[in-house]
DNA sequence: CTTCATTTTTAGACAAGGCTAAAAATTAAA
DNA sequence: TTTAATTTTTAGCCTTGTCTAAAAATGAAG
Protein backbone atom coordinates (compact mmCIF):
# COMPACT_ATOMS: atom_id res chain seq x y z
CA UNK A 1 0.00 0.00 0.00
CA UNK A 2 2.72 2.85 1.24
CA UNK A 3 6.48 2.63 0.25
CA UNK A 4 8.95 2.97 3.15
CA UNK A 5 9.55 6.50 2.09
CA UNK A 6 6.05 7.44 1.84
CA UNK A 7 5.25 5.56 6.07
CA UNK A 8 8.09 8.37 6.82
CA UNK A 9 6.59 11.17 5.32
CA UNK A 10 3.41 10.85 7.11
CA UNK A 11 4.83 9.91 10.13
CA UNK A 12 6.79 13.32 9.99
CA UNK A 13 3.52 15.33 9.28
CA UNK A 14 1.86 13.39 11.67
CA UNK A 15 4.35 14.57 14.17
CA UNK A 16 4.64 17.67 12.82
CA UNK A 17 0.98 18.47 13.45
CA UNK A 18 1.23 17.84 16.73
CA UNK A 19 2.71 20.61 17.68
CA UNK A 20 1.80 23.30 14.89
CA UNK A 21 -1.25 24.98 14.13
CA UNK A 22 -2.85 25.32 11.14
CA UNK A 23 -1.01 23.06 8.24
CA UNK A 24 2.33 22.11 7.84
CA UNK A 25 4.94 23.74 6.17
CA UNK A 26 7.00 22.19 3.61
CA UNK A 27 10.14 23.63 5.19
CA UNK A 28 9.48 22.23 8.58
CA UNK A 29 9.26 18.64 7.03
CA UNK A 30 11.67 18.95 5.21
CA UNK A 31 13.87 19.81 7.85
CA UNK A 32 12.24 16.88 10.26
CA UNK A 33 13.07 14.88 7.52
CA UNK A 34 16.21 15.78 6.59
CA UNK A 35 15.69 16.24 2.58
CA UNK A 36 15.07 18.93 0.42
CA UNK A 37 12.01 21.26 0.32
CA UNK A 38 11.92 20.68 -3.43
CA UNK A 39 11.89 16.63 -2.84
CA UNK A 40 8.96 17.55 0.08
CA UNK A 41 7.00 19.22 -2.43
CA UNK A 42 7.19 16.21 -4.93
CA UNK A 43 6.01 13.68 -2.67
CA UNK A 44 3.88 15.74 -0.79
CA UNK A 45 1.73 16.15 -4.05
CA UNK A 46 2.18 12.31 -4.94
CA UNK A 47 0.88 11.86 -1.25
CA UNK A 48 -2.62 14.18 -1.83
CA UNK A 49 -2.99 12.25 -4.82
CA UNK A 50 -3.23 9.31 -2.62
CA UNK A 51 -5.46 10.65 -0.74
CA UNK A 52 -3.90 10.89 2.37
CA UNK A 53 -3.08 14.71 2.78
CA UNK A 54 -4.61 17.83 1.61
CA UNK A 55 -2.80 20.16 0.10
CA UNK A 56 -2.55 23.63 -1.66
CA UNK A 57 0.43 24.98 -3.16
CA UNK A 58 2.22 27.23 -0.26
CA UNK A 59 0.02 26.42 1.59
CA UNK A 60 1.26 23.76 4.56
CA UNK A 61 -0.23 19.97 4.20
CA UNK A 62 -2.86 18.37 6.53
CA UNK A 63 -3.15 14.98 6.97
CA UNK A 64 -6.74 13.33 6.23
CA UNK A 65 -8.31 10.37 8.12
CA UNK A 66 -6.89 8.05 6.17
CA UNK A 67 -3.61 9.78 6.28
CA UNK A 68 -3.66 10.00 10.23
CA UNK A 69 -5.01 6.86 10.57
CA UNK A 70 -1.65 5.28 8.27
CA UNK A 71 0.32 7.27 10.15
CA UNK A 72 -0.52 6.05 13.57
CA UNK A 73 -0.34 2.68 12.65
CA UNK A 74 3.36 3.22 11.89
CA UNK A 75 3.99 4.61 15.00
CA UNK A 76 2.38 1.78 16.61
CA UNK A 77 4.35 -0.43 15.58
CA UNK A 78 7.39 1.36 16.03
CA UNK A 79 6.67 1.56 19.85
CA UNK A 80 5.57 -1.80 20.31
CA UNK A 81 8.80 -3.06 18.76
CA UNK A 82 10.64 -0.82 20.91
CA UNK A 83 9.00 -2.52 23.99
CA UNK A 84 10.12 -5.73 22.47
CA UNK A 85 13.40 -5.14 22.42
CA UNK A 86 13.59 -3.39 25.76
CA UNK A 87 11.57 -5.66 27.87
CA UNK A 88 12.18 -8.81 26.22
CA UNK A 89 15.79 -8.75 24.43
CA UNK A 90 16.95 -6.36 27.42
CA UNK A 91 18.63 -3.16 24.76
CA UNK A 92 18.57 -0.47 26.42
CA UNK A 93 16.11 2.39 25.70
CA UNK A 94 18.69 4.67 24.52
CA UNK A 95 19.70 2.19 21.92
CA UNK A 96 16.42 0.81 20.25
CA UNK A 97 15.05 3.72 17.80
CA UNK A 98 16.98 3.47 15.29
CA UNK A 99 16.30 -0.36 15.14
CA UNK A 100 12.58 0.71 15.31
CA UNK A 101 13.05 2.77 12.57
CA UNK A 102 13.24 0.24 10.81
CA UNK A 103 10.76 -2.47 11.87
CA UNK A 104 8.00 -0.12 11.92
CA UNK A 105 7.86 -0.83 8.36
CA UNK A 106 7.13 -4.11 8.80
CA UNK A 107 3.97 -5.21 6.79
CA UNK A 108 1.59 -8.08 8.56
CA UNK A 109 -1.48 -7.03 10.23
CA UNK A 110 -1.30 -10.84 11.64
CA UNK A 111 2.13 -9.93 13.35
CA UNK A 112 1.52 -6.63 15.10
CA UNK A 113 -1.86 -8.01 17.08
CA UNK A 114 0.62 -11.15 18.00
CA UNK A 115 3.30 -8.74 18.71
CA UNK A 116 0.82 -6.23 20.89
CA UNK A 117 -0.54 -9.41 22.94
CA UNK A 118 2.99 -11.38 23.50
CA UNK A 119 3.74 -7.97 25.11
CA UNK A 120 0.69 -7.92 27.34
CA UNK A 121 -0.70 -5.08 24.86
CA UNK A 122 1.34 -2.08 26.23
CA UNK A 123 0.13 1.20 27.02
CA UNK A 124 3.06 2.74 26.62
CA UNK A 125 6.71 2.66 25.14
CA UNK A 126 9.63 2.65 27.02
CA UNK A 127 10.59 6.01 26.31
CA UNK A 128 6.94 7.12 28.32
CA UNK A 129 5.32 7.76 24.55
CA UNK A 130 1.45 6.35 24.12
CA UNK A 131 0.77 3.42 21.81
CA UNK A 132 -2.18 4.05 19.54
CA UNK A 133 -4.20 0.88 19.60
CA UNK A 134 -5.71 -0.65 16.22
CA UNK A 135 -7.32 2.07 15.19
CA UNK A 136 -4.72 4.35 15.34
CA UNK A 137 -6.73 6.27 18.81
CA UNK A 138 -4.56 7.44 21.16
CA UNK A 139 -5.39 8.19 24.25
CA UNK A 140 -3.38 11.22 26.26
CA UNK A 141 -2.66 11.80 29.58
CA UNK A 142 -2.40 14.68 31.32
CA UNK A 143 1.41 15.83 31.43
CA UNK A 144 3.55 18.71 31.34
CA UNK A 145 7.19 19.48 30.78
CA UNK A 146 9.06 19.65 34.11
CA UNK A 147 10.07 23.19 32.85
CA UNK A 148 6.31 24.64 33.62
CA UNK A 149 6.80 23.47 37.11
CA UNK A 150 7.24 25.47 40.01
CA UNK A 151 8.73 25.57 43.35
CA UNK A 152 7.61 22.99 45.54
CA UNK A 153 5.48 20.94 43.05
CA UNK A 154 6.27 17.31 42.97
CA UNK A 155 5.51 14.97 40.18
CA UNK A 156 6.46 11.65 37.98
CA UNK A 157 8.47 11.55 35.23
CA UNK A 158 6.11 9.77 32.65
CA UNK A 159 7.81 10.53 29.51
CA UNK A 160 10.67 12.25 27.07
CA UNK A 161 11.07 14.93 24.44
CA UNK A 162 14.23 14.26 23.38
CA UNK A 163 14.99 10.22 22.92
CA UNK A 164 18.93 10.91 21.62
CA UNK A 165 21.42 8.65 23.64
CA UNK A 166 23.33 11.13 24.78
CA UNK A 167 20.28 12.75 26.67
CA UNK A 168 19.03 9.40 28.00
CA UNK A 169 22.19 8.80 29.07
CA UNK A 170 22.45 11.68 31.03
CA UNK A 171 18.96 10.50 33.09
CA UNK A 172 20.73 7.36 33.73
CA UNK A 173 23.56 9.18 35.27
CA UNK A 174 20.74 10.99 37.59
CA UNK A 175 18.91 8.40 38.52
CA UNK A 176 16.03 9.38 36.28
CA UNK A 177 14.05 7.36 33.94
CA UNK A 178 9.76 6.34 33.29
CA UNK A 179 8.73 6.36 36.97
CA UNK A 180 10.77 8.38 38.82
CA UNK A 181 9.21 10.76 41.20
CA UNK A 182 10.77 14.13 41.35
CA UNK A 183 10.48 17.80 43.69
CA UNK A 184 10.92 20.67 42.66
CA UNK A 185 13.58 22.48 45.31
CA UNK A 186 13.84 26.18 43.42
CA UNK A 187 14.04 27.41 39.79
CA UNK A 188 16.06 30.23 38.78
CA UNK A 189 14.25 32.50 37.05
CA UNK A 190 17.81 33.83 35.29
CA UNK A 191 18.45 31.36 32.95
CA UNK A 192 15.30 28.82 33.65
CA UNK A 193 17.61 26.16 35.77
CA UNK A 194 16.19 24.13 38.59
CA UNK A 195 17.18 22.28 41.83
CA UNK A 196 15.63 18.88 41.95
CA UNK A 197 15.20 16.35 44.56
CA UNK A 198 14.98 12.79 43.23
CA UNK A 199 15.22 10.02 45.78
CA UNK A 200 17.51 11.46 48.55
CA UNK A 201 19.93 13.17 45.73
CA UNK A 202 19.28 16.78 44.85
CA UNK A 203 20.99 18.47 41.64
CA UNK A 204 21.06 21.39 38.98
CA UNK A 205 19.09 20.65 36.14
CA UNK A 206 19.58 22.97 33.01
CA UNK A 207 16.33 24.73 31.26
CA UNK A 208 16.93 22.29 28.64
CA UNK A 209 16.60 19.35 30.16
CA UNK A 210 13.94 20.56 32.33
CA UNK A 211 12.38 21.05 28.91
CA UNK A 212 12.69 17.49 27.44
CA UNK A 213 11.43 15.93 30.78
CA UNK A 214 6.93 15.41 30.48
CA UNK A 215 5.99 15.31 34.35
CA UNK A 216 2.62 14.12 35.52
CA UNK A 217 2.32 16.65 38.75
CA UNK A 218 0.86 14.83 41.77
CA UNK B 1 26.42 -1.64 2.59
CA UNK B 2 24.13 -3.72 0.70
CA UNK B 3 20.89 -2.86 -0.40
CA UNK B 4 17.55 -5.17 -0.11
CA UNK B 5 17.98 -5.87 -3.77
CA UNK B 6 21.97 -6.89 -3.45
CA UNK B 7 20.71 -8.95 -0.47
CA UNK B 8 17.80 -11.16 -2.07
CA UNK B 9 20.37 -11.72 -5.09
CA UNK B 10 23.21 -13.20 -2.75
CA UNK B 11 20.83 -15.18 -1.21
CA UNK B 12 19.47 -16.24 -4.49
CA UNK B 13 22.94 -17.43 -5.76
CA UNK B 14 23.90 -19.01 -2.34
CA UNK B 15 20.78 -21.39 -2.94
CA UNK B 16 21.47 -22.38 -6.08
CA UNK B 17 25.05 -22.91 -5.95
CA UNK B 18 23.77 -25.75 -3.27
CA UNK B 19 22.79 -28.02 -6.05
CA UNK B 20 24.55 -26.82 -8.71
CA UNK B 21 28.09 -27.69 -9.99
CA UNK B 22 30.00 -25.00 -11.37
CA UNK B 23 28.81 -21.44 -11.59
CA UNK B 24 24.88 -20.12 -11.18
CA UNK B 25 23.47 -19.39 -14.67
CA UNK B 26 21.87 -16.34 -14.92
CA UNK B 27 18.59 -17.91 -15.88
CA UNK B 28 18.26 -19.52 -13.19
CA UNK B 29 18.65 -16.74 -11.38
CA UNK B 30 16.32 -14.45 -12.84
CA UNK B 31 13.71 -18.15 -12.46
CA UNK B 32 14.29 -18.09 -8.89
CA UNK B 33 14.05 -14.29 -8.39
CA UNK B 34 10.65 -13.89 -10.64
CA UNK B 35 12.80 -11.41 -12.75
CA UNK B 36 14.20 -10.80 -16.34
CA UNK B 37 18.09 -12.26 -17.43
CA UNK B 38 18.78 -8.91 -18.62
CA UNK B 39 17.72 -7.36 -15.02
CA UNK B 40 20.19 -10.48 -13.70
CA UNK B 41 23.09 -9.41 -15.93
CA UNK B 42 22.75 -5.93 -14.39
CA UNK B 43 22.65 -6.49 -11.13
CA UNK B 44 25.39 -9.43 -11.20
CA UNK B 45 28.01 -7.30 -12.84
CA UNK B 46 27.28 -4.87 -10.10
CA UNK B 47 27.93 -7.23 -7.32
CA UNK B 48 30.91 -8.63 -8.82
CA UNK B 49 32.49 -4.97 -8.65
CA UNK B 50 31.43 -4.94 -5.03
CA UNK B 51 34.00 -8.33 -4.80
CA UNK B 52 31.05 -10.80 -3.72
CA UNK B 53 30.77 -12.79 -6.76
CA UNK B 54 32.98 -13.52 -9.59
CA UNK B 55 31.45 -13.29 -12.87
CA UNK B 56 33.04 -13.82 -16.41
CA UNK B 57 30.18 -12.87 -19.50
CA UNK B 58 28.32 -15.78 -21.03
CA UNK B 59 29.97 -18.08 -18.31
CA UNK B 60 28.17 -18.39 -14.45
CA UNK B 61 28.71 -16.63 -11.44
CA UNK B 62 30.25 -18.05 -8.48
CA UNK B 63 30.16 -15.83 -4.83
CA UNK B 64 33.23 -15.20 -2.89
CA UNK B 65 34.17 -15.86 0.34
CA UNK B 66 32.93 -12.43 1.01
CA UNK B 67 29.52 -13.01 -0.92
CA UNK B 68 28.91 -16.17 0.52
CA UNK B 69 29.20 -14.80 4.30
CA UNK B 70 26.61 -11.89 3.62
CA UNK B 71 24.34 -14.60 2.52
CA UNK B 72 24.91 -16.66 4.86
CA UNK B 73 24.17 -13.71 7.28
CA UNK B 74 20.74 -13.19 5.52
CA UNK B 75 19.86 -16.58 5.55
CA UNK B 76 21.05 -16.50 9.33
CA UNK B 77 18.71 -13.88 10.06
CA UNK B 78 15.29 -14.81 8.40
CA UNK B 79 15.70 -18.24 10.46
CA UNK B 80 16.15 -16.90 13.80
CA UNK B 81 12.93 -14.77 12.91
CA UNK B 82 11.33 -17.62 11.66
CA UNK B 83 12.17 -19.73 14.91
CA UNK B 84 10.72 -16.41 16.68
CA UNK B 85 7.59 -15.86 14.96
CA UNK B 86 6.81 -19.81 15.71
CA UNK B 87 8.06 -20.04 19.27
CA UNK B 88 7.26 -16.92 20.84
CA UNK B 89 4.27 -15.47 18.94
CA UNK B 90 2.92 -18.95 18.24
CA UNK B 91 2.74 -18.52 14.44
CA UNK B 92 2.16 -21.67 12.58
CA UNK B 93 4.80 -23.12 10.33
CA UNK B 94 3.16 -22.25 7.44
CA UNK B 95 2.82 -18.64 8.11
CA UNK B 96 6.33 -17.49 8.67
CA UNK B 97 8.12 -17.20 5.45
CA UNK B 98 6.78 -13.66 3.85
CA UNK B 99 7.42 -12.27 7.22
CA UNK B 100 10.43 -13.21 7.52
CA UNK B 101 11.18 -12.61 4.02
CA UNK B 102 10.93 -8.84 5.85
CA UNK B 103 12.31 -9.00 8.67
CA UNK B 104 15.85 -10.30 7.29
CA UNK B 105 16.85 -7.03 5.67
CA UNK B 106 16.51 -5.60 9.35
CA UNK B 107 20.39 -4.60 9.82
CA UNK B 108 21.92 -4.83 13.39
CA UNK B 109 24.26 -6.95 14.48
CA UNK B 110 23.76 -6.70 18.10
CA UNK B 111 20.05 -7.12 17.53
CA UNK B 112 20.65 -10.72 15.82
CA UNK B 113 22.64 -11.53 18.39
CA UNK B 114 20.32 -10.57 21.26
CA UNK B 115 17.55 -12.54 19.02
CA UNK B 116 20.13 -15.53 19.16
CA UNK B 117 20.36 -15.52 22.59
CA UNK B 118 16.56 -15.00 23.49
CA UNK B 119 15.67 -18.06 21.62
CA UNK B 120 18.47 -19.85 22.61
CA UNK B 121 20.83 -20.37 20.15
CA UNK B 122 18.62 -22.60 18.08
CA UNK B 123 20.66 -24.83 15.23
CA UNK B 124 17.47 -25.41 12.87
CA UNK B 125 14.80 -23.16 12.04
CA UNK B 126 10.54 -24.37 12.26
CA UNK B 127 11.42 -26.48 8.95
CA UNK B 128 14.59 -27.82 10.04
CA UNK B 129 16.97 -25.64 7.91
CA UNK B 130 20.29 -25.18 9.92
CA UNK B 131 20.64 -22.08 11.15
CA UNK B 132 23.97 -20.91 10.08
CA UNK B 133 26.63 -19.10 12.98
CA UNK B 134 27.69 -15.78 13.10
CA UNK B 135 30.45 -17.03 10.93
CA UNK B 136 28.51 -18.29 8.21
CA UNK B 137 29.14 -21.54 8.93
CA UNK B 138 26.47 -24.02 8.79
CA UNK B 139 27.19 -27.20 10.20
CA UNK B 140 25.51 -29.93 7.65
CA UNK B 141 23.52 -32.90 9.15
CA UNK B 142 22.77 -36.68 7.30
CA UNK B 143 19.54 -36.19 6.01
CA UNK B 144 18.28 -37.81 2.58
CA UNK B 145 15.05 -37.34 0.68
CA UNK B 146 12.19 -39.52 1.60
CA UNK B 147 11.98 -40.66 -2.33
CA UNK B 148 15.52 -42.00 -1.87
CA UNK B 149 14.57 -44.75 1.19
CA UNK B 150 13.41 -47.90 0.11
CA UNK B 151 11.20 -50.48 1.82
CA UNK B 152 11.43 -51.22 5.24
CA UNK B 153 13.65 -48.25 6.07
CA UNK B 154 12.77 -46.07 9.11
CA UNK B 155 13.40 -42.38 9.68
CA UNK B 156 12.54 -39.25 11.04
CA UNK B 157 11.46 -36.27 9.61
CA UNK B 158 13.97 -33.47 10.04
CA UNK B 159 13.01 -31.15 7.43
CA UNK B 160 10.65 -30.01 4.32
CA UNK B 161 12.47 -29.02 1.01
CA UNK B 162 9.18 -27.38 0.10
CA UNK B 163 8.12 -24.56 2.30
CA UNK B 164 4.94 -23.36 0.10
CA UNK B 165 1.67 -23.16 2.85
CA UNK B 166 -0.16 -25.51 0.86
CA UNK B 167 2.63 -28.25 1.40
CA UNK B 168 2.94 -27.66 4.92
CA UNK B 169 -0.89 -27.78 5.34
CA UNK B 170 -0.73 -31.21 3.85
CA UNK B 171 2.01 -32.36 6.21
CA UNK B 172 -0.11 -31.01 9.13
CA UNK B 173 -2.83 -33.38 7.88
CA UNK B 174 -1.30 -36.58 7.73
CA UNK B 175 0.44 -35.45 11.24
CA UNK B 176 3.79 -35.12 9.63
CA UNK B 177 5.75 -32.15 11.40
CA UNK B 178 10.02 -32.10 12.62
CA UNK B 179 10.40 -34.90 14.72
CA UNK B 180 8.07 -37.30 13.08
CA UNK B 181 9.04 -40.57 12.96
CA UNK B 182 8.21 -42.62 9.51
CA UNK B 183 8.81 -46.34 8.09
CA UNK B 184 8.45 -47.08 4.07
CA UNK B 185 5.94 -49.97 3.66
CA UNK B 186 6.22 -50.14 0.17
CA UNK B 187 7.41 -48.02 -2.92
CA UNK B 188 5.99 -47.91 -6.16
CA UNK B 189 8.42 -48.50 -8.83
CA UNK B 190 6.07 -47.29 -11.60
CA UNK B 191 5.13 -43.90 -10.57
CA UNK B 192 7.67 -43.62 -7.20
CA UNK B 193 4.48 -43.26 -4.70
CA UNK B 194 4.85 -44.70 -1.19
CA UNK B 195 3.10 -46.24 1.53
CA UNK B 196 4.69 -44.98 4.56
CA UNK B 197 3.69 -45.71 8.59
CA UNK B 198 3.59 -42.53 11.08
CA UNK B 199 2.59 -43.85 14.19
CA UNK B 200 -0.82 -45.98 14.01
CA UNK B 201 -1.77 -44.12 10.47
CA UNK B 202 -0.41 -46.22 7.07
CA UNK B 203 -0.60 -43.80 3.90
CA UNK B 204 -0.10 -43.36 0.45
CA UNK B 205 2.46 -40.62 -0.56
CA UNK B 206 3.14 -39.35 -3.79
CA UNK B 207 6.35 -38.96 -5.46
CA UNK B 208 6.08 -35.49 -5.26
CA UNK B 209 5.25 -35.45 -1.60
CA UNK B 210 8.37 -37.69 -0.92
CA UNK B 211 10.92 -35.37 -2.97
CA UNK B 212 10.26 -32.97 -0.71
CA UNK B 213 10.76 -34.11 2.84
CA UNK B 214 13.76 -34.83 4.51
CA UNK B 215 14.37 -38.02 6.61
CA UNK B 216 17.02 -38.83 9.14
CA UNK B 217 17.63 -42.69 8.75
CA UNK B 218 18.05 -44.38 11.87
C1' DC C 1 31.67 -26.94 -40.48
C1' DT C 2 27.43 -24.62 -41.01
C1' DT C 3 22.93 -23.54 -39.23
C1' DC C 4 19.64 -22.81 -35.81
C1' DA C 5 17.82 -22.67 -31.13
C1' DT C 6 18.92 -21.09 -26.71
C1' DT C 7 21.21 -18.25 -23.47
C1' DT C 8 23.11 -14.05 -22.29
C1' DT C 9 24.19 -9.36 -22.89
C1' DT C 10 23.41 -4.60 -24.53
C1' DA C 11 20.67 -0.54 -25.56
C1' DG C 12 17.19 2.33 -24.37
C1' DA C 13 13.29 3.44 -21.47
C1' DC C 14 10.75 4.07 -17.08
C1' DA C 15 9.22 4.79 -12.08
C1' DA C 16 10.64 6.05 -7.44
C1' DG C 17 13.13 9.29 -4.72
C1' DG C 18 16.39 12.29 -4.32
C1' DC C 19 19.31 16.77 -5.53
C1' DT C 20 20.62 21.59 -7.56
C1' DA C 21 19.55 25.78 -9.64
C1' DA C 22 16.30 28.90 -11.05
C1' DA C 23 11.61 30.85 -11.08
C1' DA C 24 7.46 32.19 -8.72
C1' DA C 25 4.64 33.23 -4.48
C1' DT C 26 4.33 34.91 -0.13
C1' DT C 27 5.59 37.63 3.75
C1' DA C 28 8.21 41.18 6.08
C1' DA C 29 10.42 45.62 5.94
C1' DA C 30 10.94 50.10 4.67
C1' DT D 1 2.98 50.32 -1.36
C1' DT D 2 7.14 49.15 -3.20
C1' DT D 3 11.17 46.54 -2.21
C1' DA D 4 13.62 42.84 -0.14
C1' DA D 5 13.92 38.42 2.15
C1' DT D 6 12.03 34.01 2.66
C1' DT D 7 9.42 30.12 1.32
C1' DT D 8 7.85 27.09 -2.05
C1' DT D 9 7.58 25.21 -6.48
C1' DT D 10 9.30 23.94 -11.06
C1' DA D 11 12.65 22.22 -14.31
C1' DG D 12 16.12 19.24 -15.25
C1' DC D 13 19.32 15.75 -13.87
C1' DC D 14 20.94 11.48 -11.24
C1' DT D 15 20.87 6.66 -9.16
C1' DT D 16 18.71 2.21 -8.31
C1' DG D 17 16.38 -1.46 -10.00
C1' DT D 18 13.35 -2.91 -13.28
C1' DC D 19 11.55 -3.94 -18.20
C1' DT D 20 11.33 -4.79 -23.54
C1' DA D 21 13.48 -5.35 -27.81
C1' DA D 22 17.37 -6.27 -30.32
C1' DA D 23 22.10 -7.97 -30.83
C1' DA D 24 25.70 -11.21 -29.78
C1' DA D 25 27.64 -15.46 -28.00
C1' DT D 26 27.22 -20.30 -27.14
C1' DG D 27 26.18 -24.95 -28.04
C1' DA D 28 23.54 -28.73 -30.42
C1' DA D 29 22.25 -30.87 -34.76
C1' DG D 30 22.78 -31.99 -39.06
MN1 LIG E 1 11.62 5.71 18.75
MN1 LIG F 1 9.92 5.69 21.68
MN1 LIG G 1 11.63 -19.12 5.06
MN1 LIG H 1 12.56 -21.78 6.97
Amino acid sequence: MFSLAEENYLKAIYHLEQDTKGGVSTNSIADKMDTKPSSVTDMVQKLADKGVLSYKKYKGTTLTTKGRKTAAGVIRKHRLWEVFLVDKLKFHWDEVHEIAEQLEHIKSEELVNRLDKYLGHPDFDPHGDPIPDKNGNVKKTEKKLLSELTKKQKGVCVGVKETSSEFLQYLDKRNITIGTKLTVLGKEFFDGSMIIQVGRDQFFISKKTAENLYIQTT
